[in-house]
DNA sequence: GTATATAATTGTATTATACAACCGTTTTTC
DNA sequence: GAAAAACGGTTGTATAATACAATTATATAC
């Protein structure tokens, strides 16, 4: 494998992160920040689902996604289900303020995308999201 | 512009800033994090910076990048020289043992990152680093 | 020479995260 | 069927990276 391309991802990703963990520019548009609005859009797209399976799922630690949860259950994004078959267990599931907030969240975040891709073609654009794609999906 | 593209850009972005954001996979290879490791290369590669430059360059705050450099001054990495000409300012520059910890910690980010394309083909790694370095140079 | 601007530091707050201790419920085991 | 273990979730505590505001010391402008 050719090194220089390597080295090339491995310091434009160290750019990339470093650029969108700045306050500044990214964090938060609206009432939404990142995390929040991934956990929405999974319970929008595959439904209702508990702590421990979304922190599998984001590989985070559940107490991360419990907070996480629970902010999102006092802005009234969320509302607990109870699990018939186990009280222990419940699950998130989204409001219709939720659904509105994370319609608005995304519609942001991808003119701002648009914006920064505004010169690139319509080529590069459709590879550059596969190759980001399939780069996560190797993160294990 | 293909709206679906844009949609995965913007998606995939999401995703991976937050895998890499959290703790456990990323952050610390041996004795650097990402944002010193950063500080250090841009040294070595441009020569000895002051804080207020560096906060620019990185579109941070200077109060960040202050704190960066005291650590990594306490650590070993880097010394500082008194700006001749300004009795304010100095100079970060870089020492042998901030080289060596670089040059690890850019080999141990090397190897994670060829992992992860180790499927890839050759044309896939080059044209994901040149799109993300073109994307990275959008940020403004 | 006084007022203002500037380079850097330091104090304080916020946010996202992890790990560990805990609580209450369920499952296992004998 | 009771005790022990496992489990889903929460809460306490710690850490790291950041921003903003106040401060310090020096430089520049008038």
């Amino acid at each position: 494998m050719d090194k220089q391309s390597l080295e090339m991802i491995e310091l434009e990703l160290a750019i990339l992160i470093r650029r969108t963990t700045s306050n500044s520019i990214n964090k938060r548009i609206g009432n939404l920040d990142r995390s929040a609005y991934l956990i929405l859009r999974r319970i929008v797209e595959k439904g209702a689902v508990g702590v421990k399976v979304l922190a599998e799922e984001f590989q985070l630690d559940i107490s991360t996604i419990s907070r996480q949860g629970a902010a999102l259950e006092h802005k009234g994004y969320l509302y607990r289900i109870p699990d018939a078959l186990d009280g222990r267990a419940y699950y998130l599931q989204i409001t219709e303020l939720g659904k509105k907030e994370l319609f608005d969240y995304k519609q942001a975040r991808l003119e701002r995308i648009t914006e920064l891709v505004e010169d690139w073609s319509e080529e590069e654009c459709k590879i550059f999201g596969k190759l980001l794609k399939k780069f996560n999906q190797s993160f294990k």
